[in-house]
DNA sequence: ATGTAAATGCGAATTATTCGCAATTAAGGA
DNA sequence: TCCTTAATTGCGAATAATTCGCATTTACAT
């Protein structure tokens, strides 16, 4: 599965190298990834990048809704995903051998309207993350 | 509503005037305070007291479940509230004012069980957020 | 082919947090 | 009460993650 159809003209934005072998880099990736962890994929690879630039396309592309940011608990650092169209999903933690998978299920629908009327408050989005342990790792 | 009945000795921890005071200080935030927010609310409040003891603090009584960690989506510090029991609540965050409301409603009993069975997973908790606009933020 | 704004590289700066170590202090027992 | 000692604190330096300033390079519209 190739992910070039991502749109840098439509989104104003140059379609730069840099830029292409970021998002493919995510988009192949089976968990968000990180900054550092783009940059040293991609310098593994032989790609010429600089770590700025990373940090800066992944701020560009979160903000023009290609990237969703991934922050989790149990770390400092951020992740990032592909965006998948009007899709969201949510995750699911291992604490011990810290997997990330995510998950289509989403009970939230209901509670968000809920939420709406009962603290006058639009909701835009919500992140929901459940932390626990993979079979793998259970117990532990 | 005075919170000196947090127990020290229980939690094999000595008593001492800096963790009185930043547990007095979270206890009557109406939100969730940063370890810099924690700091010069006492500096200024004639307290004395260092900023690694702040962080070393909050460190130690999130460890023994006084405080729970609130990490945001849009800013990269950590917030610290305190623990009520065996309750736990969620936050509306204001993408405007970015105020943070605490909710009670949580709809994710059933949810866990059924992620449990679907991914053989076993959740030991779950972190919920909700953005989007409170009252006097929307429309925006 | 060329001009120009956008993107990149690079190193320094910032922000949030942690660490090492010496000085201080809480708490239990003599 | 005084002593002992381990826990706690203060302080400055170190680290980790991210951002910034600025000079150079590049994509792409004309």
């Amino acid at each position: 599965m190739d992910h070039n159809h991502v749109s840098f003209k439509e989104k104003g934005l140059k379609k730069t190298k840099q830029r292409n072998e970021i998002v493919e880099m995510i988009a192949h990736a089976k968990q968000p990834l990180s900054a550092e962890e783009i940059y040293h994929k991609l310098i593994k690879l032989k790609i010429v990048i600089n770590l700025s630039t990373v940090y800066r396309t992944i701020e560009t592309l979160v903000s023009k809704g290609v990237l969703a940011k991934v922050n989790l608990d149990n770390e400092a650092k951020n992740r990032y995903e592909l965006v998948d169209g009007d899709d969201h999903h949510h995750h699911l933690i291992c604490l011990s051998c810290n997997k990330i998978v995510s998950i289509e299920l989403c009970p939230l629908d209901a509670f968000e309207s809920q939420v709406a009327k009962t603290y006058d408050f639009v909701v835009k989005k919500h992140k929901l993350e459940l932390y626990g342990y993979c079979n793998k790792c259970y117990p532990h």
